[in-house]
DNA sequence: ACTATGTCCTGCGAGC
DNA sequence: TGCTCGCAGGACATAG
């Protein structure tokens, strides 16, 4: 499922391919969930624009487009199973598609979701805030006071978008993991030093996965359809009942916040 | 003001 | 072999 480092990966290769490039025309399908915003609007809007920027915040795909109608920001939301690629017109159209843009360039992007999480928005210009900090320019100490005083688990917590934007359930367990903090603890029950460990954890986790080019966990693939490869260097997602890659013992998977959660239950305090 | 839980959706794999 | 069923989970609604 596409988290920050998914998202990264695809709005760098979006932004490399169709930065300049013009939005012809739009066709959007006739399943409206994906939708938040009419589906005439989002039409009208892309409609002749030019994508001035591509850029992720937070696990949204933000568009900067321009036209003679002024500027607005379309942005993308892949939820679990979205895709936007960047096509040649004559690719064959894949099941789900809900929108085509065609580009002045004669190529294609097209956004897939199957099982329909995503979601499509069209906002005024600068009309996009992302509802919590970014992990990878959040200061340590603006980092440890999002959990302080917080009794859900720090699991939790490190879910909850309106505290930090971007980490989903792949990056939380395998975060937490690298920190030595078990995912049930209580976020404010954390001490500094493992506040601190927390910290550094996650943005070494976050490097790590973009530099990889994300995790191909579901059907997760870049703009250019290529698979990322940080799922095999995972050292506890998906990998219940395999040894612990430090000491051996039985990863553990329990759920938190109905989420499918491993951990060590050696390694993690 | 927080926190916990159910809901949306389709594809896939386990189990019979 | 072929079927059914349950699970996967991001964000939001709703309940407590």
């Amino acid at each position: 499922m596409p988290e920050l480092p998914e998202v990264e990966t695809i709005a760098r290769g979006l932004s490399k391919r169709v930065t300049g490039d013009t939005i012809e025309s739009v066709w959007i399908g006739s399943r409206h969930q994906p939708l938040k915003s009419p589906a005439q609007e989002i039409a009208a809007t892309l409609d002749g624009a030019t994508i001035a920027r591509v850029r992720r915040v937070g696990k949204q795909i933000v568009f900067d487009l321009e036209s003679p109608r002024g500027r607005a920001q379309w942005i993308v939301h892949l939820g679990m199973t979205g895709k936007m690629l960047v096509a040649p017109p004559e690719l064959p159209v894949e099941k789900h598609t809900h929108l085509i843009a065609r580009l002045a360039s004669g190529r294609e992007v097209r956004f897939v979701d199957p099982r329909m999480f995503g979601k499509l928005s069209v906002v005024p210009e600068h009309g996009f805030r992302a509802a919590g900090e970014e992990p990878l320019d959040v200061g340590v100490e603006l980092f440890a006071g999002l959990f302080r005083r917080r009794k859900t688990p720090i699991k939790s917590a490190l879910l909850n978008q309106k505290l930090l934007s971007g980490i989903g359930n792949i990056y939380a367990d395998e975060s937490l993991f690298r920190a030595r903090v078990r995912p049930r603890r209580r976020a404010a029950s954390l001490t500094r030093d493992e506040l601190k460990r927390l910290y550094h954890a996650v943005q070494e986790v976050l490097n790590e996965a973009i530099a990889a080019g994300g995790s191909s966990v579901s059907d997760y693939v870049d703009a250019e359809g290529e698979p990322g490869f940080f799922q095999l260097q995972h050292r506890v997602y998906q990998r219940t009942g395999e040894p612990c890659l430090v000491c051996r013992a039985p990863i553990k998977r329990v759920i938190v916040a109905g989420r499918g959660t491993h951990y060590c239950p050696r390694c993690q305090k």
